[in-house]
DNA sequence: ATGAAAGCGCTAACAC
DNA sequence: GTGTTAGCGCTTTCAT
């Protein structure tokens, strides 16, 4: 066995609690007395065992993080940053993948093994009815893009204020004739907030929303080039920007624009949505607009906390965290000179 | 405070000690009585508190894995592997992100926090000489392509063999006059091993290595294209198949090659390393060796499990565990149809 | 087959 | 300012 505080105290010739306050620092303690107990601890080498502690203490300080998979880009930036965010409030985390196994997924909405003070869950296969199984009294939030759920808190990203600051920033830069590209396609719900807050932008200028501009497209390569090669190889009004519903989208758009003979962005800036890796690596670079992962994992915690303090008379709490535009070439303001 | 064994025991009357026979399956519990523990149990919805059993039995059943970051998906990929072997382990693994600071790598060289049975981490600032530090009793294993520690486990992939299996694909399907490419730069460790396993596919095949398909660049794309296109278009000898020392290079032989008017793989094949994600989105498509996820996983618990074991008085061990070889469309042999 | 009880290493309430 | 000590909830030795 390792050396423990009893070992400690014995060697400085004082009580374990006297051991116990120099370790945590308690104010109290004799200088002459730290000083003899310190030196113990060097000479015994003596380290705190965390696992007492955590089972005294009724906390464990950790947090479970539940993914589908660490592969995918997006879940390992969560991790990144929730393991990021953790780490400053002194907090570890326990990673596991569920595979989006709907099984996984109800063992955890169960409380899992209790291992850790609470859970952090990107779930994908639950069902709103699957809710009444929760543990009642473990800590558990949800993050991202799915249906909002009625009786668990949940960390979501806010698409419609993401596509109004796209749309405002193209607005910004002076253009007046921004395409919508991707309706009538891709999850419904999403579409519709984006494309309010397309509106809301242009709303914000007083500007009217031209339908002639709101493109019908799939959100894939494919289906961006086809439809703004369509439109400018037909007599439909001309646009000086494109807002892609996604950065496929919105690359298929560029290589149409770029075959036309219009240049981006001095003829047409292009903006997309998700900031894929490609956005920053094409050439031109895309502007486009991703989750800001840093405040997911803050208002996660931050949730995770409230649960924990709370004594269960809770209301769920839904949390809208903003995205982040990315601004690079094909956006950048004719104006101003481009960015290697 | 929620509900202990002894509730159960006092529920059911029994001891304490038939509960714990009964969530631990034990033999010897009569079938009478393991129903009404099962019912006391269900009836107050016991469930055992993980932490107590870590404490009592001294074990976490826990892992630390500690890497530079998750942003890059080899680490993120290293962690799912990880995560994924330890779940058959039943293990929980605890990520740390070091973000290659030299002091958390000490940290845990150190032993960290002790919270966990061992750590596996990926070290990028440690020196030779911090070895000394090492927590004499905590199970550390290193994983990447570091140089050797002396005495630290070490799991690492195989290079020479990695090169080897890559030129006797290209061999075996065909090619004869194989270009190296990226001579002269790079890691010279890791080089020197990929040049050995080159030259071990020809000598398996009784080729001879000819000097003048050596051929110099960095190991970048616009080295990799503007070397080739030299090659190409001086009166060098010619090559059927290239096989580069890292994929960025082997993307810019492919341009150079294709650029010249010949195709690819039709006159010539192409072999990377490093397997990046745009190695199988690129048209054609690029065959590269890539690390073997699961297979670092697996030798880095199993080393830490062996040293659990051990009463300290083993030597080191280093692990190499091979590559795993992707073939793509750029080395096809012609004489196939090429995959969608 | 089951009970009684010690104790893993720590924190903190209670003394003085 | 420091000592004494009771648990946190569990596993497990020693009984019977």
């Amino acid at each position: 066995m390792a050396v423990s505080m009893h070992d400690v105290a014995r060697h400085a010739g004082v009580s374990q609690r006297t051991v116990s306050n120099v370790v945590n620092g308690y104010a109290h303690v004799a200088p002459a007395t730290r000083a003899r107990v310190q030196a113990s601890i060097e000479a015994l080498h003596y380290r705190p065992n965390p696992i007492a502690r955590r089972l005294r203490r009724g906390r464990t300080s950790t947090v479970t993080l539940a993914l589908p998979s660490l592969h995918e880009r997006y879940f390992a930036d969560l991790a990144a940053a929730v393991v990021a965010e953790a780490r400053l409030r002194e907090l570890k985390v326990l990673v596991e993948t569920t595979e989006g196994d709907r099984e996984v997924e109800l063992r955890i909405l169960r409380g899992g093994d209790l291992l850790t003070d609470g859970v952090i869950m990107s779930a994908v296969a639950l069902t709103a009815e699957d809710e009444k199984i929760r543990h009642p009294d473990y800590p558990l939030v949800l993050v991202g893009d799915r249906q909002l759920r009625s009786q668990i808190d949940h960390v979501g990203a806010d698409n419609r204020r993401a596509a109004r600051e796209a749309v405002l920033h193209l607005l910004d830069t002076g253009r007046r004739r921004i395409a919508l590209l991707g309706v009538g396609h891709g999850p419904t719900r999403t579409f519709n907030l984006r494309r309010r807050g397309y509106t809301d932008a242009l709303t914000r200028y007083k500007l009217p929303v031209d339908e002639r501009l709101l493109i019908d497209s799939t959100w894939t390569r494919a289906g961006g080039e086809a439809a703004i090669a369509r439109h400018l190889a037909s007599d439909s009004p001309p646009f000086d920007a494109v807002f892609a519903m996604n950065d496929s989208a919105a690359f298929g758009a560029m290589r149409a624009v770029l075959r036309s003979g219009l240049k981006v962005p001095a003829d047409v800036a292009i903006v997309g949505f998700d900031n894929i890796d490609e956005a920053h690596s094409s050439v031109p670079s895309l502007t486009s607009v991703g989750p800001a992962y840093a405040d997911i994992a803050r208002a996660a915690l931050d949730l995770l906390q409230v649960q924990a303090d709370s004594q269960g008379e809770r209301q769920p709490e839904q949390r809208r965290v903003p995205f982040e535009l990315h601004v690079r070439e094909s956006s950048t303001p004719p104006s101003r000179k481009s960015r290697a």
